[in-house]
DNA sequence: TAAAAATACTCCATAGGTATTTTAT
DNA sequence: ATAAAATACCTATGGAGTATTTTTA
C-alpha cells in the first residue's frame, strides 16, 4: 500500500464518483479504478459498491475514510515539523558566552535572532572562557562567544567584532585629566590582570602591550576573573587596568576610560562551534551572527568617518 | 511522498548504511540512496550526513525517524480495524426477533455466532412480527426473526426452520387423555386465536387448517399477541389453540400438547434483512444462521428416523 | 587500500492512457 | 438512450539494476 492509493481512495470517497474523482487528480478514470481495485485486494475488503449508476461507500469504506484522512492530517503535521525542524525555525539552542559579551555584541545578535526565529528556544548560559571552550566541546552548548579565537581540529570560530583596549583609571589619578595616555607612562603604575587561564587572549594582549611599551606590569592584583571585578578595583583605586573599550558601558562611577595613544590595542570577541555540528539551529544561529556582525562593522566604519 | 520512501527511510536509520539497508530491503544500493534523495529533496531538508565511511541521522532525519515510525504504527492498526470490520469480525449487530423465536432455534444461532464472533457487539430487541417488518425496514435492526417469510423489493428473507402445529390443551381436557388429536374433534371447542396483524402468518395457518377440517374455529378470544398469552389462557381453561411445537419448552403448567393426528402443519420462522444491506457483521451473521439451520435440520431428520 | 556512497546509464514493471464493453437507469 | 464503471490493451514514467567513480578512514 502506498500513500497514492489512500489519496485516490479519499477522493473517489468525497466524491461517490469515479469519473469526478478522476478529473480531480488529472489522471484517467480506468486508471483510477484500477488502483482503488489494488487497495482493495491488497486489504481483502470492498471499499465501494456500485448502485445504480455510481458507487457508494461500503461501511468499511467509511472507517477507512475517517483513518485515511486522520493519517493525512498527521503526516502533514510530520513533514511541517520535520521542515521548521530543518530549517532551523523551531528547536532548542544552547549558547555560552563570558559576562563581557553582554556589554558587547551579543544583545543586538540575540535580538535580531529573536526577531528572525522566533520560535526557537534559546538556552543561554553566562560562563567563564574556558568553561565556555569545555561546554562546547562537550555538546552542552551548540555556540560559545568569548575573547578566544580557538580553532582546531573539533572547533570552528569566527571573529565578530574587534574593540579596543582602553586604560582604565581611578578619576582621581593624575592621568585622568589627560585624554589620552601614553603606554610608556603606565610603566611603574599598579596593574590589576586578568586571570591568566580563563581569559587567556585579554591577558596575553595586555602582556604583550605592556611588553612592547618597554616594561612589564607590575601586578598589585592579578588572575581576575570578572571584568566588573577589575572596573570595581580599579574604582577602589587599587590599581589601573587595560580593558576593553565596551566596559565603558557599565558606566562605573569612580572610573573614567582613556585610549592609549601610541598602540591602538585590540581585543577580538568570537563565535565558536564544533566542526560536526550541523543542526539547522546553529547554522541559522551562525547566518544571523554574520549579518549582525557585518552591519555592526559598517556602523563602526560610518562611525569614524 | 509516498509510504515506500519513510520504509526505505526507517531502514536506513536503523542501519545507518545504505549497503546494508539495500540488502535487507532486497534492492540495489543505488536504487535506495536515488530515492532517500527524492525524500530529502521533497521534504527541502538533509535526513542524513556523510561522516567518514558511512552515515549517520541529522538531528531532523531523528525527528523524522520517530514520526514515521509512529505513522507505520497507526497505519497498521488502521489496515487491521478495516480487515476485521470488512470481514465481520468487529461490529456492532443489532437482531428484533418475535418472543417465539427465544424458544426456538435463536438460542443456538446465537451461541454459535458469539462463539465464532466474540468481539461483535449484539443488540437484541424482542418485539412484535409487525414492528420486526417495520424497523427492519428503517434500518433499525440488520435481521429479523419472525412467523412471516416476506420477500419483496427491499427485504429478503429466508425460511430457516419449519415447526409442526401441535394442539394446546388444559390438561383437565377429554381429549388430553388421548395420544394424538383428530381436528375435527376440536370443530365445537373454544378456539384462542393469535394476532391477526402481528402474526399473520401464524393466523393464516390456523384459520386454513380448521376450513381444511371442515369448519371455521369459534373465537373465544382473539387477537392475542404473546404465545405466552395464549398457553397461559389454555392453561386457565379458556379453550384450545393450535401453537408451534417449540412451545412445550415453556413446560407451563397444566397444559398438555397434542399432535393433529389428520394433518402435520407447520409454521415457518425466517430471518429476514434488507437487501441493500451489505454490512459485513451481517454477512457473518448470515452465514452462522444457515450453518445453524442445517445443522438443526440434520439433528430433526436425525430424530425422526 | 578498501569500504562505503554517489553517478551514469540501462531496463522493465507498473502507473496511467485510449478504446471499448458492460451495467443499470 | 445515456451515464457511469469495468475490461482490454497499449504507452511511458520512474523505480530498480549494473558498472563505475568518488570519498575518506
Amino acid at each position: 500500500m502506498e500513500l497514492r492509493h489512500l489519496r485516490y481512495f479519499v477522493v473517489v470517497a468525497q466524491e461517490v464518483n469515479f469519473t469526478r474523482a478522476a478529473q480531480r487528480l488529472r489522471i484517467a478514470q480506468p486508471a483510477l479504478s484500477s488502483q482503488i481495485k489494488k487497495l482493495e485486494q491488497e486489504l481483502g475488503v470492498r471499499l465501494f459498491e456500485r448502485v445504480g449508476r455510481g458507487v457508494r461507500l461500503t461501511e468499511t469504506g467509511h472507517l477507512l475514510l475517517e483513518e485515511a484522512r486522520h493519517h493525512f492530517v498527521q503526516i502533514e503535521q510530520t513533514v511541517r515539523v520535520v521542515q521548521e525542524t530543518g530549517h532551523g525555525e523551531i528547536g532548542r539552542l544552547s549558547l555560552g558566552f563570558i559576562p563581557a559579551a553582554s556589554n558587547n555584541i551579543l544583545p543586538p545578535i540575540l535580538r535580531e535572532y529573536r526577531n528572525r526565529f522566533p520560535r526557537v528556544e534559546l538556552f543561554l548560559r553566562e560562563m567563564m572562557p574556558d568553561k565556555a571552550v569545555q561546554e562546547l566541546h562537550d555538546g552542552r552548548v551548540d555556540v560559545s562567544f568569548s575573547f578566544f579565537p580557538l580553532e582546531d581540529e573539533t572547533v570552528r570560530c569566527k571573529v565578530i567584532c574587534r574593540e579596543s583596549l582602553v586604560v582604565a583609571l581611578p578619576e582621581t589619578h593624575p592621568l585622568a585629566s589627560e585624554s589620552e595616555v601614553e603606554m610608556r607612562a603606565l610603566a611603574d603604575e599598579p596593574f590589576i590582570l586578568p586571570a591568566q587561564y580563563s581569559t587567556p587572549s585579554l591577558y596575553g594582549k595586555v602582556m604583550d602591550i605592556c611588553r612592547q611599551a618597554g616594561f612589564a606590569p607590575r601586578a598589585v592584583q592579578k588572575d581576575v576573573g570578572l571584568m566588573q571585578t577589575i572596573i570595581g578595583l580599579v574604582a577602589g583605586e587599587i590599581g589601573v587596568a587595560l580593558v576593553p573599550a565596551s566596559l565603558r558601558n557599565l558606566n562605573r562611577k569612580g572610573v573614567v576610560y582613556r585610549e592609549v595613544r601610541d598602540f591602538t590595542p585590540t581585543v577580538e570577541m568570537s563565535v565558536m562551534w564544533r566542526r560536526d555540528n550541523t543542526r539547522p539551529v546553529l547554522t541559522s544561529f551562525l547566518q544571523v551572527v554574520d549579518d549582525v556582525a557585518k552591519s555592526d562593522q559598517e556602523e563602526a566604519l560610518a562611525a569614524s568617518v
